[in-house]
DNA sequence: TAGCATATGGAACAAATATTCCAAATTCAA
DNA sequence: TTGAATTTGGAATATTTGTTCCATATGCTA
């Protein structure tokens, strides 16, 4: 039986599926491709990024064996079979706006919101696990276990964080004082040095609290920075900053990601502190 | 100056280069190009495998605009950009179990205590959406909806939560009022016939809010509580019971589901005042 | 408000990339 | 060795994707 008629199988719908095809497939290739299976094996993470061309050079094939390669895998093409990978590779493209719009027309009640605000909160880890800068983390965590007293700044949405921070660093017997939008009064005469500004804000920034931040930069003391992007104003105050993306749902944005931070960098510096 | 003048610097050679030059241009630059910076900045993984007009399409701008801002970040092009990233890619699938288990393996601590609490509230998510009682939330919602005022109550570890609540109610215009446990001075006088209070607390129970609990109801306001258990004391005092449990990760309880459950209850009620 | 500088979107164009096709090469069986 | 069946490579083509350009829109300054 000629390779090209070998009955045609519905494509792998996941990686796995994938690597179990390729295994099936096994030995009783042609010469040409017999090496396209073996350097896809071994280089299933690179199909995401190169183009057939590179594939069929790593694989010292012509395109065109390539393109025969990837259709007895079931794809269509090699096209069809990149998409796999790169959604993999990116996992979920959910689209939270349709999603809303289905919810508004749909029955759904309370519970179902929860449903969508627990998978927003989900997304949003996973995104921390994968995108945090380590080197940052570590530096802020430097940085605050040397302070002789963390201001913890944070307004509006970032206030839950702030306070949550404060009730951790309490915890652990960090001396921490949190800085209260309340009543216009802030605490700046409080800064001293050798302390360190902790300032939580997101878009749209905190006017409060960009203040604070360069207020202490002018003084010298330090600032570390939780925000939602490097492009952030407050980055540019700060002296190690810290990124956290929120997925939103609707117009709505939890902060779980944002509290796993947190918490993460209270915890870190309680420790660190506690063992110098 | 207009911004395809900005004096053009060497591309960015790295990742960190790249984010580098992302925080540096942040704000002077035009909407679109703002647009496109943001988005960007919180999928930097995704550019390897995306092509520009996805890129463009989640910035939502058109492409023209996006390829704009791949020149003032110092590449020819959109391709020159990718290449970057394709390139800094070359470790694995950032998939998300195995990235988890790079942070627990790695050398910083604080990478280490993240991956733990990012998994810690996962799986409190998840608890959260398999064991949440319908009922009880839906009736919760009904209670809230119908409240002349809502007084938020929460102490200690729930005060973020509170917070939190507060600040949503506010965004959706209900009428909510957070109760500061600040200088013991408590705002009992403020319940009237016709409100509700919002109460939260976990072991160990906050005595302050267990006592305004049970105020409200010797006065006939109804009660919503948030809480760990049915047999948390609070539970007795309440019309409506919500519980929700946490995931701890040593002596430590972050408060993913907790914030999943607040956001809900806030937005449910939100919506269905504004259809009343 | 006029006049200038800048930003914007889309349509036209260019380049890269995927895909098909078929003549030539190879293999295998008789 | 011959012929049929299969595999192979590359040239031709189709499709997708990237990039440029410019007319129009927008915002700013005087």
């Amino acid at each position: 039986m000629p390779v090209d008629e070998i009955t045609s199988i519905a494509a792998p719908q996941t990686v796995d599926e994938f690597r179990a095809r390729l295994a099936a497939l096994g030995e009783g290739l042609p010469k040409r491709l017999q090496q396209c299976a073996s350097h896809v094996a071994g280089n299933l993470d690179r199909i995401a990024v190169s183009t057939v061309a590179e594939m069929a050079a790593g694989a010292d094939v012509p395109p065109s064996a390539f393109m025969r390669f990837c259709q007895i895998m079931g794809f269509s093409g090699y096209s069809e079979m990149q998409r796999l990978f790169r959604e993999a590779y990116a996992p979920g493209f959910p689209d939270y706006a349709t999603r809303l719009a289905n919810l508004k027309g749909g029955a759904g009640g309370a519970s179902r919101l929860l449903a969508e605000f627990v998978e927003a909160g989900r997304m949003s880890l996973e995104g921390l696990a994968k995108s945090v800068d380590e080197a940052a983390l570590s530096q802020a965590v430097e940085v605050l276990a040397r302070a002789g007293m963390i201001h913890v700044v944070g307004l509006r949405r970032a206030y839950p964080v702030a306070s949550y921070l404060a009730y951790v660093f309490e915890k652990m017997s960090v001396p921490a004082m949190l800085h209260e939008g309340a009543g216009r009064l802030d605490h700046r005469h409080a800064l001293r040095p050798g302390d360190v500004v902790l300032a939580i804000t997101f878009a749209p920034y905190s006017e409060e609290t960009l203040s604070i931040a360069s207020d202490a930069r002018a003084r010298g003391v330090p600032v570390v920075a939780l925000t939602d992007h490097l492009s952030s104003p407050l980055a540019r105050l700060s002296d190690a900053v810290l990124t956290v993306q929120e997925v939103d749902f609707g117009a709505f944005r939890s902060l779980s990601a944002t509290i796993a931070m947190a918490i993460t960098l209270a915890v870190a510096v309680g420790t660190a502190r506690g063992q110098a």
